[in-house]
DNA sequence: GTCTATACCTCGATAGAC
DNA sequence: GTCTATCGAGGTATAGAC
């Protein structure tokens, strides 16, 4: 369908747009722009722009959601599915380095704006989150599977916006290595721990 | 003087509303709401936006210095000053949960703007990653003093992130919590790497 | 479903009286 | 040094022709 298709369309590049250029800085004439639509035909879809935001995360949280299932249909090992994500880093680098995590600098310019659309875009942060910690309940680490996935979260949000602010590729790599040692460590505590037992 | 009091007025009304608010999302009627003073008068200090924002950030660039130098006359170990640097997130809690770290959401905000300012405003993070090198390399670890100060500084950016998406105070002061044991370990390992040599 | 035209507001910025 | 008045640009949003 031709209307469904557009809406897509106006939905995509609102998305592409939010991120590289920020919420409020991205006007409609912008928006439709990018699609090639008049301002008027744009309201035909969208009435505010809190509606256009909305719909934005809702894509967003689909397409992570995607993204997530792929990772665990690619890695059995609940360590490897956490590498995936540590990895993302590196495969996003040179967006991350311009613009930042994508999540993280939504939330970030939200909570400045006192938005009532925080909330779903926290629901964003917490889909990672609940990921990670069943990977770290998978792997051995019930008790602290929470407390272990938002702090991996945190570093990766940390090294997304320190790479943004710094244009630092070298560190952003550094940094994923640490990451990948500090996963490797906690898997051996826990061979140790379980052999011992 | 009295136009001298009204212009550090003006930039400590702007520091504030650009911290709570974003620089954007902040006008020139904003400010001059905040100050009691008319529009037409603000432009009397400050000809462009730009302007008063490069002043906010030359003024936070002054406190900062200010209080890096107070840690520094405080504790004479670089480990209880580093220890200053963790606590930030403990003694701004309140205010990061409501609007991130100042500096972080900054560099974030100027990047997706593609503002000129992000240059001084990266500055700003590079004072702390100075500082927290010296500490380090007074520490004994000179070789990656850089490297651990850039880690230091990107994982309380990440928990300033997390803390203000997720408003979770419980998190912020784990994390904190782990800082603090990181480097006490990074300590141990130094004096025992010093005392085996 | 897509367009043009336009209302209405707020923004940054200027001019000029006092 | 402080004010009022005002400009032009650009923002969201609406009305209505096609």
């Amino acid at each position: 369908m031709a209307g469904g298709s557009t809406r897509a369309e106006i939905v995509a590049a609102a998305d592409r747009l939010f991120y590289e250029q920020g919420y409020e800085h991205t006007s409609f004439a912008d928006i439709a722009g990018a699609v090639q639509i008049s301002r008027g035909n744009f309201y035909y879809y969208f009435k505010t722009k809190d509606e256009i935001l909305d719909a934005v995360i809702a894509v967003r949280l689909e397409n992570t959601g995607r993204m997530l299932d792929a990772w665990a249909a690619d890695s059995a090992a609940p360590a490897d599915r956490i590498r995936s994500f540590i990895d993302i880093l590196i495969m996003n680098r040179v967006k991350i380095q311009a613009h930042g995590c994508p999540v993280g600098t939504l939330c970030n310019e939200l909570a400045k704006l006192d938005h009532p659309a925080l909330g779903a875009a926290r629901a964003l942060l917490l889909l990672f989150q609940d990921w990670l910690a069943r990977q770290f309940v998978a792997l051995g680490c019930a008790d602290e599977a929470d407390a272990l996935a938002l702090h991996l979260l945190a570093r990766t949000q940390g090294v997304a916006t320190l790479a943004n602010a710094l244009k630092d590729e070298a560190f952003l790599r550094r940094e994923v290595g640490e990451m990948n040692l500090w996963l490797s460590l906690r898997c051996e505590e826990i061979a140790a721990c379980s052999s011992s037992r």
